[in-house]
DNA sequence: TAGATTGTTAATCGATTAACAATC
DNA sequence: TAGATTGTTAATCGATTAACAATC
């Protein structure tokens, strides 16, 4: 199962199963079959049993699939078997809200560090943390081998925090800004404005 | 130009387009080539081209897009050349930063109400907006005409919130909880779990 | 066993790209 | 005019769906 060998679509579909999954553990489901998840999600049963047949045979004829084994698969897949830390830059009201966000850890993250630039902010407690001096991210981030960044600047800002990110080590960035960035190949960014999904849908109405 | 002839994957993207023609503009650019527009997107210029040419004939042989025409035109497609008023549900951390998130105005959304369920928050402030109680939702969205919701509750509630938006004649709906929401075919629903596109990126790191 | 559901194949469907005549 | 870039076509590429033998 190589893993460049696995379309990007379906990569991008196992969250939502791994979501779908774990709602359905709650409720105390332990075995689920792909109507029934594909009920649950709006995506297709064929095109679940496809997406989860290029990583292994996890379903059984008759049943279905189990659901925790299948939720842990998935987790070993998309690396969230493990809490990873990330950086926060910004904190204004969205740095704020995020780094109070009790949902990060156990769905595999953890906001580490937050950096702003305003002097009124740096020293002062965003959720557990100190937000500190973004002129100290480099280093800081470096040194703690972060590999994740949250952008939560306004746009004005995004593309240098960017830079800098990058520079400090940084391989995924989530950007709340509403500006595109440009980043080096080996770096993966993920685009969070809220307009853009507005503005896809006012399309329609 | 029939609606239903435009594939979503094409709509999908004219924001992203509308978006950064806005920058452009406020570089004091007055044209812009696919292939400028491709380099500062990430999207190639073909496929722009393309997009581009299901709407109209905007592009000049030789000089490009004009900015300011073709963001006309695409805001007057996506009917963002209005502003339309929008009810957010669920005022703890991401709400309150959403209310007074003063990106949205000139890009075509205003939060013009905002509800709790929580006897605590009601009556309180929340950006410009006084929060009104849950139970009166559905008449006052219904008095009101609106047609968009945001959902900034946690995930338990996240359903039953929806359920009451689309009751409400609700037509589109920016979702912030964790958890896939049913609504009917007329409804649309966009998805801004931050978890998602991070599992999306660790699956490469 | 009988019923249900998987994993997989082949067919369909749709989206992207390359290329170029038209034209500003 | 010469150079640049569009709009559009045809070819390529990739993703989704339908169907069913295998099997729990």
């Amino acid at each position: 199962m190589d893993k460049s060998k696995i379309p990007h679509v379906v990569v991008s579909r196992l969250p939502i199963y791994l979501r779908a999954l774990e709602h359905a553990q709650q409720e105390g489901l332990t075995c689920i079959s792909s109507q029934e998840l594909s009920e649950r999600l709006g995506v297709s049963a064929a095109q679940i049993r496809k997406d989860l047949s290029m990583f292994g045979e996890y379903g059984k004829q008759g049943r279905g699939y189990p659901v925790a084994a299948l939720a842990d698969a998935l987790r070993r897949h998309l690396q969230v078997d493990k809490v990873w830390d990330v950086v926060l830059v910004g904190v204004g009201d969205l740095g704020h809200a995020l780094a109070r966000y009790k949902g990060f850890t156990h769905r595999g993250f953890r906001i580490a560090m937050a950096f702003d630039r305003d002097p009124e902010k740096i020293g002062t407690q965003a959720g557990d943390l100190i937000v500190e001096d973004i002129r100290t991210l480099a280093r800081r981030v470096q040194e703690a081998g972060i590999k994740i960044g949250m952008i939560a600047t306004p746009a004005a800002a995004a593309q240098e925090v960017a830079n800098m990110l990058v520079f400090a080590g940084v391989k995924a960035i989530l950007n709340y800004a509403p500006i595109h960035l440009t980043v080096p190949d080996d770096v993966r960014v993920e685009y969070l404005d809220p307009v853009i999904p507005l503005q896809r849908m006012t399309y329609y109405l």
